[in-house]
This record gives C-alpha cells, structure tokens and sequence, in this order.
DNA sequence: TGTACATCAGTGAACGCGCGTTCACTGATGTAC
DNA sequence: TGTACATCAGTGAACGCGCGTTCACTGATGTAC
C-alpha cells in the first residue's frame, strides 16, 4: 500500500457506510475492513470515531462553503444592488452543489443524504461541528430567504423555510432508494439534477403560497 | 406495582425516548430504567427489542389509521362521486393526526417524530412491519392524491409527493427543538395545530406548481 | 560515505464496557379434587 | 375447607458479543554529524 491513500480510503469508505447506514449503525469494523485497512488506522489518523464524522464532513463541506460563497457573489453582483428574487437564490444553491466537482457517480446523492442525516440523528458533536465551522454560508442563504421573501412575517417565513429544508434533505437523503421505486414502478431514470428541477419550482411555489386559510371543516382556522 | 402496567409503563418510557434519540440510540436500560420497571421484563412481555418497536408504532397508528379510513369515508361521502380537492384530502389528514386522543400534551409531536424517524433511520424490520400492517389507508391516501391531481404526469406526482412527505415528516419529526428556537427568537408559541396549519398551504402551493423550467443560468432545462 | 538516532505510518492483540438476551428462580393467584 | 398443582408476572444475575479505544511494537524513511 502506497503511504498515505490510506487516509483517503478510509474517508471514502466511511463517507458511504455513513450514508448507507447512518453513523452509530456503521462501526469503525466495518469501515475498516470496506477500506482494507487496519482497525486502529483511524484512531491512528483521526482520533476518534467522531473526529472521522467531522472529517468525512469538513471534505466535502469545505469546498462546498467556497463554491457557493462564490455563486452568491456572483449573484449579488449580476443582481447589482437589487435583491436576488427566491427563484434565483435557490438555483444559486442548487446549481453549486450539482456542479461541485464529484469523487464518485453518486457523489451528490451521498452528500446529500450525509446533510440529511446530519439534520435527522440526533448527533450532538456533530451539530455542533457544523454550526462552528459552516455558519456563514449557511447565514448568508438565510439572509437572500429573508430580502427575497419580504412579504413573508418573520414567523411565516421561518416555518416556510423548515419546510423546504425538510423536502430538500428527506428527498435527497434517501434519493437512491426512491430512484430505485420509480424505476421499478414507472420504468424513468432520474438524475440528481433532475430532481432537484423539480424540487425547485415546488419549494419556490410553498414560500410564495397564499395564506389561504379557507379550510373546509377545521374546528377553528388558526393564525394567518 | 399492580399487576400489568408494567407493559404500558414500558411503552410509554419507550415511545418517548425513541422519539427523542433514536431506536439504536435508546437501550433497553435506559427504557427499563425510566419506566421503573426490570431489564428482563421488556423481552419477557414483548420478546426482543425490536418487537418492542413494533409494538410503540402499533398502538398509536392502529387506532389512527381507524380513524383515518373514518376521516377519508366521511370525505368522499360528502363528495358524493366527485373526487375530494387536494386541500380536503391534506386537511382530513391532518385533522385525523390532530384530533387522535392523546396520551400526553406532547402525543402528536412524539408521534410524528416516530414516523419521521421510520422513514429515516434503517431500520429494515420496521420498514416491513409498518408495509404489512399499514398498507391500506397508506394507499388510500396516495389515490385520493392521485385523483385530486389530475393534471399531474405519474412522474411529477410522484416526486412531489416525496417532497411533502419530506417536509411533513422533517418538521413534525424535530418540531420540539424548532419550536423552541422559535419562541427564543421571535418569542412566539407555536402548537402542533398551527405548524399544521402553515404546512398544509405550502404543500398544496408546491403540489400544484405550474412548472415554469425558466431558470436563469442552470445548463439545460430538465424535462417538463 | 557510514553510522546513530528520530520520525512516522501502520499493525496485532488486547482492554474494558455496554449491549440484547437468557435462565433458573420467586411468590402471588387461580383451579381441581 | 384443605391440599396439591398449574399458571403467570416479574426478578437478579449472568451470558456472549461487538463495540471504540489503547498500547507496545515494527519497519521504512529522513536527518545529523
């Protein structure tokens, strides 16, 4: 074995153990083993099994946080003073991540299923991590939601933004097992970018949905 | 202690923690431990941990989906031969969830957790578990969809209907943290009834978005 | 150029621990005659 | 009414197992003099 691929082979072997399994079902063993390398290797290279998470993390974060900072610059520019409309923000996020540049054929599918997780195992280290190290992307997204949703009241747009972050990272996070149903029922092939074009046009619809509270037999019609 | 309570004591203390941590996360000690109740009783009542699963997902989707069935005859009765409205079919959905008798204040937010997270952790028996006991208004529903969305391709519908799943399952499953930070940010209380209420706008908005694929700068149009 | 030492990636085996499960047992209650 | 037995909920202690982590060690490469 050449001298350090080692630590590559094991990020690449938990990466997709992770995004299989989830992280407390994926024992050190088993990445071990998929990565063919010695057990004590990633204590030896990462600490500790949770540093690994963060690691497997921060290698596609990263890049990640870099390529859409510059697409947010972009945006702001070509937008020259005005606020970006929502639809152009989320393309803005799509776009970044369809076009980070891939390990593996189902590189995107693994990293969104990896986000998905994050948000959905209750992994306190780990949340932790991402709040410390990817903040300041994640706050400037927060922002455009915010200038190109001004109709919105605060409480409306927080709720409207849960959601779309809910379809966006169940639907990714387990996009290869619903590929493989679509498949089998409808016989179509879909590609991530696929998906996430028809992802767009729903988000984009829910945060501009009318208030409509005309609700057929609800005891009482709550808030607007 | 009478005589057996013990079996509701464990799924109480069952049913809470897994709702807040996870299946694999949660040990049968901690469950034990919490209900007050000894370590061998979980496998003498119910046999295995994952029996005990089983078991917590029983006894609060069987009696929901009685009364959905309920829900959705009263729904196409009072239709009398037109299919229900998209809107009518989320509400009956939605009014089942929030009318079911609960056991506790916090019984809808625990029970929805519980279904976000069969849905997301992988856990295979419980999969199978839910597809054989609960295939019926499951597929009831997913037709009243079909109908109440004719002009949908099978593919598109589909899709967004991953999509709400997503963002119906995502929010509920993690609505006690969100609320939370809700009420320490915009200092606004927030029930289960109301995020239900701003929920069901958004995904008939999203449900029935015209697919305007006119997107500022993405390589090529996906398929319409 | 040759020797001594330091550094570093990697290894094999074991550690202690918490896990789900099992087993022999108890003690209360019900049933048969 | 009294005795013998069966049933059943529950218990305490232990089982074997897989886990993350540790530790003493190896062997190759680099550096100092």
């Amino acid at each position: 074995m050449a001298q350090s691929d080692t630590v590559d082979r094991i990020l690449d072997a938990a990466e997709e153990l992770f995004a299989d399994r989830g992280f407390s079902e994926t024992s050190l063993r088993m990445i071990t083993s998929k990565a063919k390398v010695n057990l004590a290797a990633v204590n030896y290279h990462f600490g500790s099994k949770n540093a690994l998470i963060h690691a497997v993390f921060a290698r596609f974060l990263t890049p990640f946080s870099a390529t859409l900072e510059t697409a947010f610059d972009d945006l702001e520019e070509r937008c020259d003073g005005k606020p970006p409309t929502l639809n152009q923000t989320l393309w803005a996020l799509t776009e970044s991540a369809v076009r980070m540049p891939q390990r593996t054929d189902k590189g995107i599918s693994i990293f969104m299923r990896l986000l998905g997780l994050a948000y959905t195992q209750s992994q306190g280290h780990l949340r932790k991590f991402l709040e410390q190290e990817y903040s300041e992307p994640f706050s400037r997204f927060m922002r455009l939601l915010k200038e190109a949703t001004p109709q919105l009241s605060a409480v409306d747009r927080y709720w409207r933004i849960q959601f779309m972050l809910g379809a966006t990272a169940f639907t990714m996070s387990s996009s290869d097992a619903l590929r493989d149903i679509l498949e089998n029922k409808l016989g179509v092939e879909t590609s991530v970018q696929e998906i996430a074009a028809r992802l767009v046009p729903f988000l984009a619809a829910g945060m501009q949905a009318e208030d409509t509270m005309l609700v057929p037999s609800f005891e009482q019609a709550p808030v607007a």
